[in-house]
This record gives structure tokens, sequence and C-alpha cells, in this order.
DNA sequence: GTGCGAACTTAGAAAATTTGCA
DNA sequence: TGCAAATTTTCTAAGTTCGCAC
């Protein structure tokens, strides 16, 4: 290579010269793209924000934790690394585990008997006799639902001893009984109950496919039996009725239904910005006439001259009716969609029924390309079962195609994870069906991959930084050889940081800057791939990837450390705990935009406060006056009075405790987006130990999917776990 | 060695559902 | 019971990585 690079415009960028060794700093990564709270600059997507927003803004009131700058050292990299993680770094594939639990013995009866019955009995609807055709499924289809029936027996009794109670008060009611007649549950109907619970957890966990306990394929083989029903296809345009009209320039169109259709989606999105930019109207136009038969082209040739008013206003009253459904119709909609995913949203994989991730195919619509996508407004089309890649095990029943239509192809590889794939035509790129998160398969700046200008927004990583992404200060804010960054990362997300370095980190960034223009490359000899290359060869596994994975989950471990005390309430438990998962969240500048209602559900929530702290100070006087009097004159029932008032105090001043660990939770909160660490950064490990530590139900920092997709974790993890 | 594309993985917004309160 | 708010799920855009072809 020369000391020039072209770049895809033709022009050419100055290569900075190259850089002395630094041998010293070989055996450690200084993770420190780190942040102090006085120094973050938060703010959401530009171009979807007020400007008002975009100003510099501290965290939170001096109460967010600050995140240390790590000296990540190469043996806790592979420490971490030899832990369960895909190649990728995240925390869904485990290897077997090593601890072994407490309740061994317990875990030798289900794997010896109850696992191998387990096979048998919960052998999934079709498993491998899926391919065995017609018959063998309606035998089975009877059988499941025997089974269902069996299955959901207790559960039916439940709902019908609770139904005679109900009966039972009303009849008592109806008999002249004044008061309440609700039956009080017997202790030995607590205890039926509790353990009706417990077995029915118990048989959900040993329903669970462990496959963190199963031997791995060979390199490179994902599954050995896979067999699904195909993807499932949105419905087809229904034209619109008569009376809702389209204008042009004031005169009433009748539109072809492909132009109809089009038509519609811009229509329905007119209360969305996005039909007020430039980018997305000229692109949607330039799309919408294609689909226009010759005479609408020739006809409709000014997008302002556009009347979609009355399209508009049917889908708000079609929106308004969904909202106003009697209960009874939403249930029979969710009835129906429940159908759709019994029959498309589960493929067998190995001879286990696995939720699938994404069934459906994207409908057609308008392209939402985020931030300033140079293709927003541009029509997706609706896609065919002749554009479908269906992949599935040669032996099993091969999806059928919708009527009179026909697959593009029919593989069988087992080499990749997907069960179909399609190419979308606004980016030509491909899409997947996959599984879901819980199945089987599966520095804080990202790596940042080259992108085709013109074609999508510009947004940035750690290797495509630009010379006007970062400005460096000698000193500033009383810290020495800063480096303040500020460039749009993934998603058109603002990163905005000062981060002091070392000083030859410092003088090495000003040199790469040297001779250099806005525009140009700031590391224009480094790639993503060249990145990762020599992130692997100083330790095998590692990438910027792995490196961003690293940082958050021992950032959290710290956070735990520093902000948990033991004899806290459950709400300042979790408080501390979302603090540590928030500071993961700045760490990785995972932004979201405030809720709507952010401002109006803070001012309630104060409200709310305001009047229970009035009550606090009623319930305190009420209290001081109980004690007079039961003072004054030391009978029972003053007492019991004053036992009273105390006990009302006491309700009134835990309340107020939680409003206000809420709000400041919340406030907290505002702009930071917690679940895209917790899903894809955190080690579940550390949180399921933390749990156990602080005896906080795991439920509280989980919820069910959550504790599906990390199932793993739950079953393996002891309270003295360590990343 | 480099460019490209397939195959995942990460991400925030929107929609749907559940929860909590008056 | 009805409404609003909170939470969860769904959707799909936008990243990263790796292997293959040239």
């Amino acid at each position: 290579m020369g000391g020039e690079k072209q770049d895809k415009n033709g022009s050419r960028k100055t290569k900075t010269r190259r850089l002395e060794d630094d041998d010293d700093d070989n055996d450690q990564y200084s993770g420190n793209v780190t942040k102090s709270k006085k120094t973050l600059k938060k703010t959401s997507k530009v171009d979807k924000r007020p400007k008002s927003e975009e100003k510099e803004k501290p965290l939170k009131k001096g109460e967010t934790p600050e995140i240390e700058v790590f000296d990540i050292k190469k043996e806790n990299f592979e420490r971490a690394l030899g832990q369960p993680k895909s190649e990728d770094g995240d925390f869904q594939v485990w290897e077997k585990g090593k601890k072994k639990r407490k309740d061994d013995d317990f875990r030798v009866e289900v794997k010896r008997s109850g696992r191998k019955r387990r096979r048998e009995s919960e052998r999934p609807e079709g498993t491998s006799d899926l391919a065995e055709g017609h018959t063998a499924e309606k035998s089975r289809k009877v059988k499941r639902e025997e089974e269902e029936q069996v299955d959901q027996a207790p559960e039916m009794k439940r709902k019908k001893e609770a139904k005679d109670e109900i009966d039972m008060e009303a009849k008592t009611e109806n008999e002249g009984h004044a008061v309440s007649v609700k039956r009080k549950k017997t202790k030995e109907e607590l205890q039926a109950a509790k353990a009706l619970k417990t077995k029915k957890k118990e048989e959900e966990e040993q329903r669970r496919w462990r496959w963190w306990e199963e031997e791995k394929y060979p390199d490179g083989i994902k599954w050995k039996y896979l067999e699904h029903k195909g993807p499932y296809f949105p419905p087809e345009y229904q034209p619109l009725p008569d009376d809702v009209q389209f204008f042009y320039n004031g005169k009433v169109v009748k539109l072809s239904p492909a132009a109809e259709e089009v038509a519609l989606f811009f229509a329905q999105m007119l209360d969305h910005e996005y039909t007020t930019k430039d980018v997305f109207r000229n692109n949607f136009f330039k799309d919408w006439r294609k689909e226009m038969s010759h005479e609408e082209r020739q006809l409709i040739t000014d997008l302002e001259k556009c009347d979609f008013g009355a399209l508009f206003q049917m889908h708000k009253d079609k929106v308004e009716a969904r909202r106003n459904m009697s209960k009874e119709e939403k249930q029979i909609i969710k009835e129906a969609n429940q159908k759709i995913v019994e029959e498309f949203g589960y493929c067998v994989l190995d001879s286990h029924r696995e939720r699938i991730g994404n069934f459906k195919i994207e409908p057609p619509g308008l392209f939402r390309g985020r931030g300033e996508h140079p293709k927003q407004g541009m029509l997706k089309k609706r896609i065919r079962p002749e554009d479908v890649i269906i992949n599935c095990s040669k032996d099993s029943r091969i999806p059928e195609p919708p009527m009179g239509h026909q697959w593009k192809e029919v593989r069988h590889d087992n080499t990749v994870t997907w069960l179909a794939s399609w190419a979308e035509n606004v980016q030509g790129s491909c899409k997947y069906i996959m599984l879901n998160a819980n199945s089987k398969l599966k520095l804080a700046l990202r790596a940042g991959n080259e992108k085709e200008e013109g074609e999508t927004a510009d947004t940035v990583g750690c290797c495509s930084l630009r010379v006007e992404h970062i400005t460096l200060h000698e000193r500033l804010d009383g810290a020495q050889h800063v480096v303040e960054f500020d460039f749009l990362g993934k998603d058109c997300i603002r990163y905005y940081n000062k981060v002091p370095v070392a000083k030859k980190v410092f003088k090495n960034l000003k040199l790469f800057m040297e001779n250099k223009r806005e525009g140009d490359d700031l590391f224009d000899r480094l790639s993503t791939s060249e990145l990762n290359k020599h992130l692997s060869s100083l330790m095998l596994g590692l990438t910027a990837k792995v490196f961003r994975t690293f940082n958050a989950s021992i950032t959290l471990q710290q956070q735990l450390r520093e902000l948990s005390n033991a004899s806290d309430n459950q709400a300042q438990k979790l408080l501390c705990y979302n603090r540590a998962n928030r500071a993961v969240a700045v760490l990785c500048n995972h932004q979201r935009a405030p809720p709507k209602t952010f401002e109006q559900s803070m001012a309630n929530l104060q409200a709310k406060i305001d009047s229970r702290k009035e009550q606090l100070a009623q319930a305190k006087s009420e209290l001081k006056q109980a004690k007079k009097e039961a003072k004054e004159n030391p009978d029972k029932k003053l007492l019991t009075v004053e036992e009273k008032r105390r006990r009302a105090v006491q309700r009134c001043e835990e309340q107020l405790l939680r409003m206000e660990v809420q709000a400041t939770d919340r406030e907290e909160n505002k702009q930071i987006a917690l679940s895209t660490s917790k899903l894809n950064y955190l080690d579940p490990r550390i949180s399921v130990a933390w749990c156990k530590n602080m005896d906080v139900p795991l439920e509280k920092i989980y919820n069910k999917t959550q504790r599906d997709k990390f199932a793993w974790a739950v079953d393996m993890t002891e309270a003295d776990f360590e990343f």
C-alpha cells in the first residue's frame, strides 16, 4: 500500500505516518471510553428531537453512579471468554455447566428417569412424526387435545372451585345474610394452592429443553432435523370502499388497486413526522408513480396536489374502532391470532418444539429508515412465495406454498440457522426467519464498518470516525489530554463524550489528524477486519464486539458491588440494580426518546407523592392525638386506636418511600434504554447471583421472556458467581 | 489482500397487553 | 369498572463478523 488511499469518490486521502511501537501498552487494553455523569451529554436521534433537548444535560441530579475507567487485563478477558458466550461475545450459547447444583440428587433423578420420560411424553406436536403425513398428524392432534385436557385438568378444577366459591357467596347473599360471607381459605387449602403452584413451576422447568447440558454438534453444524410450516404471509390488499375517495387537484380520482394500496401506505402515516420530510416525500412519490397505470402517471404529477384526507380519516376510524371493540370481539381476534401462532409460530428442531422469532413475512409499506436515511419513503414491495427460499431437513415435511404459488427454492442447509429468507427491494439485503431468543440457536464503541455513501444515513463507529468527530484538548475541566467525541452512531443516536486519555494516545491522535481536512478518515489505515485481526492476535476470539460486551458485564458487576446494600428494602435494592444497569446503558450509549407521556406521568406521580405527604401529616397528627387520649385514659379501646393510627403512619411512610424511589428511578431513566444491555450485553449470571445474594426475587428484574432466554444461567448460577 | 455478501446480532419504535388506581 | 400508565412483545432497521472469490 502506498501512502495514499483512494476513497469511494475517487478523492485521495493523506495517510498518517506510521506510529512508533508502544510495547508497554501491549499487555492491557484501556477500556476508557467511559464517562463521568457531569460530562455526559445526552440526546436522542438528532432529527427527531427538538433543538432545545439537544443541549448538554447531566444524566441526573448528581445521583447516577459514575462509571469507572477499567484497565481490562488479558486474563480477565480469558476468564470471561471461557464462560458461556457465543463466538460473538453475547451470552446466549452455553457450554456444559461447570458447577454442580446443591440439589444434584434431584437432578440425577430428573436425568435418569424424568428426563427420558419427558422426551417421550412431551415430544412436541409433530417432532419426528411430523414427517409421517396427515393421518399421523390427525391422530397426534387428537392425542394433543387429550394431553391438553389432562394438563388443564388441575387448572379447570381450580377454576371450578373458585366459581363454586363465588356462587356460594352469591347464594348466601341472596338468602339474606347481611355481612359478607366470603369464605376464608383454610390453612390446608392455602397449602394445597401453594403446592400446586410449585408443582406447576417444576413441571414447566422439566419441560424445558436443557440444551446447554447436551453435547455440541461438530463445528458449523447447527441442527440435524428441522421442520416447519413456512412463513406466514400478510393478507392481500382489499380495495377501498367507494365512499373513501382520493382527490387530485380537487377532483375525485379512482385509483387502480396497485396505486391505491401505495397511496394508503402514505395516508396511514400522515400523522407521522416522516411525511413532512422532503426525502421521504420524494422517494415515496417516485416509487408510487411506478405503481400507477399509464393514465394515472399522466395525471398525477405533483404530490402537493394530492389529497389523502379521506384515506387518512378512514385509517384513523379503523384504529379507533379497534380500540373500542368489546371484550368479546377482542377475544375472538386474539384467539384467531393464537391459532396462526400455533400453526406457523413453531418448528421442530432436533426433536424439540421451538418457537420461531419472526414467522411473519414483513408486510409491504414505506421504508422507515432511521435518521436522515436517503432511502426513507421508498416502497417496500410485497413479498411473494416466489421470492422466498425455504430451509429445512430433507427428510422433513416440506412446507406447502400458498395455493397457486411456489417457493423460489427449497434447500437443506444445516450449517445455518434460518428457516426462510428473501431479498428485500429497498436496500437489497437478505431478510431471515429465525428462531426465538430462548431457543438453542443462537471500549464501548462499535467497530464501525465502512458504509456505502449515499445509501444509508451518515453514521460511524470506531474505525470509520472522521477528523471532525473528535476534538483534542490539552487541558479541559481540570483534566489533561482530553478527547471530545461527537458523532452519530448506530440508529443515528448521537454519541457525545469527553474522555481523558494517556499522553501517548493523545499524541498519536494528534498525529493522525495532521494534514487532514474535514471528511478525511481519522484512522485511514484501519478497517474493522484489521482491528479484529489485531485483537485476535492478542487473544483468541477477541473482537471489538467482545470487548464491548466484556466492558458492559464487568461494569454491571462493579456497580452492583458498589451500590448494593443488603439492609436496604426491596424498592431500594431494585433502584440500585437499575442504577447499575443504567450505568451500563450509559456506557454503551443506549438511548431512547423520552416517552411522549413522560412529563404528564411524572406530574401525576408527583401529585400522588404530595397527596401522600399530606396524608402522612394527617396520620401523624391523628396518632399524636390518639397517644394523648390513651395516656389520659388508658383503656383497651383507646390503646387499640393508638395502635391502628401507628400502623396507618407506618403504611403511609412506606408508600411514600416507594413512590419517591419510583420517581427517582423514572426520572433517571428518562432517556436511557435499559433493555438492550440487559438482553444483549450483560452476563445474566451476574444478575442471577445478585438476586440470590440480595434476596430479591428474580421476577423483579427479569420478566418471563427474559427468564426463558436466560434459563441456562438461572439453572446453573450460584450466589458466589464472579464474572 | 481486498471486496462483497450471507448470516447473524443489536437496536429503538410502535403496538399490544397487563397492571394499578380512583 | 374504566381509564391511564407501565410493561412486554413485536417489528424491522442497522449494525458486526466471517468466509469466499477473485
